[in-house]
DNA sequence: CGCAGTATTGACTGGGATCAAGGAGCGTGG
DNA sequence: CCACGCTCCTTGATCCCAGTCAATACTGCG
């Protein structure tokens, strides 16, 4: 079995920059006011069960947001891109782990700041929310009711859409993350990926990063 | 295969109640004032595509909230019990389909009585989608990475949690909803809830009625 | 009773996990 | 420059958990 054990991140020495930032201004985007932090890769940015007092903007790079059961089983819950949002929670503790991908750039904003503390709440807030709530849909039935190779499809278009770039995709991730996301072990998404390249459905330049051939085809793949 | 096509659920006729009604007044609960509806068994409420103008809450019965993949697989994403809110979402249209589970009483509110247009949102329903986050992030991690017999017995535990009675439950679902919920067939449900009786970890009164034996090896079964 | 829907049980299959062995990319140092 | 080690990825062989197919039992209900 997969296990976290052998990967474990070290706990942040965060570099602080200086002075406040502000994430790109976007009308449907939070606009984090906060000290930015640059993170090395793999390196831990909260922690379970650690107090929720600040709230996370990726900036540049990707963090993966994840639990762990007690034998070292890795469930990834989101990938975060530039512009995302993460460690929002309900109660006063993170139920979940954040860590950098690869080097990242992240704004941390105290949590006071973007949800008054029983005042009003943002729209923006919201949607960011809701649509945090229809991803995670989409994930369980991807986990549910998918086989492996819809799974990685789905994965594929989801990145595409994400930060494709006419039809190529840079992944920031490795095959691990993408087994831990999907369900599946590292061995079965390299194999479908090898099986989706020798169908001519996608090109493999390094393995990092992948072009989608035929994405009609393969949206049909998603069933 | 199992799949949707042969049980689908006929359209609602709702049977609507005289004037309104407001349901039971808790604290931390959405106190919805709107029409009750009362929906026999394995009605639809709502379904995918349908305008979301609506939000809705269990005052009796269960319903059950899930998505259909094309070929009729079908994911469960969440049973509402009393008390339980459902039917809010981010975009104008519902992107997922609800469905009483046995008859049941449910009250309906105007989604802009609930969400103010762009306004300010209410804190309660703010931790109300917070804890439905916080639910799909528990559901992830059992479709991803739990076996049939752990996510049966986190099942048996949330449920016994919900709704349970001194360690006995009174399940509203059929074992194809219970199926449906967790990824499996109904047959490995069958099976796996027959090893935890042979186990003496559980007791069969009916197949609706189950009473756990040994809360700690349940619990720790969950990994 | 007979019928229909639901649940259980059994036999067998297969998709993905596990175990194991290379291969490719890359930084480091000689 | 190449050799070396390290990490990540790929590929192959085998196994096993859960799915599939099929038969039987249970439960209401007319």
């Amino acid at each position: 079995m997969q296990t976290y054990s052998s990967i474990t991140a070290r706990r942040a020495e965060p570099i602080p920059f200086a002075g406040p930032f502000a994430g790109p201004a976007d009308l449907d985007e939070i606009n984090l006011v906060g000290l930015p932090i640059a993170y090395a890769r793999d390196r831990e940015i909260f922690g379970e069960g650690e107090p929720a007092n600040k709230v996370y903007k990726v900036i540049s790079g990707a963090v993966r947001v994840f639990r762990i059961l007690a034998d070292g089983r890795r469930q990834i819950l989101k990938f975060c891109l530039p512009g995302d949002v993460f460690g929002i929670e309900m109660g006063a503790e993170h139920n979940a782990n954040a860590e950098s991908i690869g080097d990242s750039l992240v704004v941390v904003a105290l949590r006071s700041h973007v949800l008054g503390d029983d005042a009003s709440l943002s729209p923006r807030l919201w949607r960011l929310a809701m649509s945090d709530l229809r991803r995670s849909h989409d994930q369980i039935l991807n986990l549910g009711r998918r086989s492996a190779s819809e799974r990685l499809a789905s994965f594929l278009a989801e990145m595409a859409e994400r930060l494709g770039d006419e039809g190529t995709i840079e992944l920031p991730m490795s095959r691990q993350d993408i087994a831990d996301y999907l369900g599946l072990t590292i061995e079965t998404v390299s194999r479908t990926l090898t099986q989706f390249r020798s169908l001519g459905l996608i090109t493999i330049r390094d393995c990092r990063t992948i072009s989608i051939e035929r994405p009609t085809v393969m949206t049909a793949l998603c069933a």
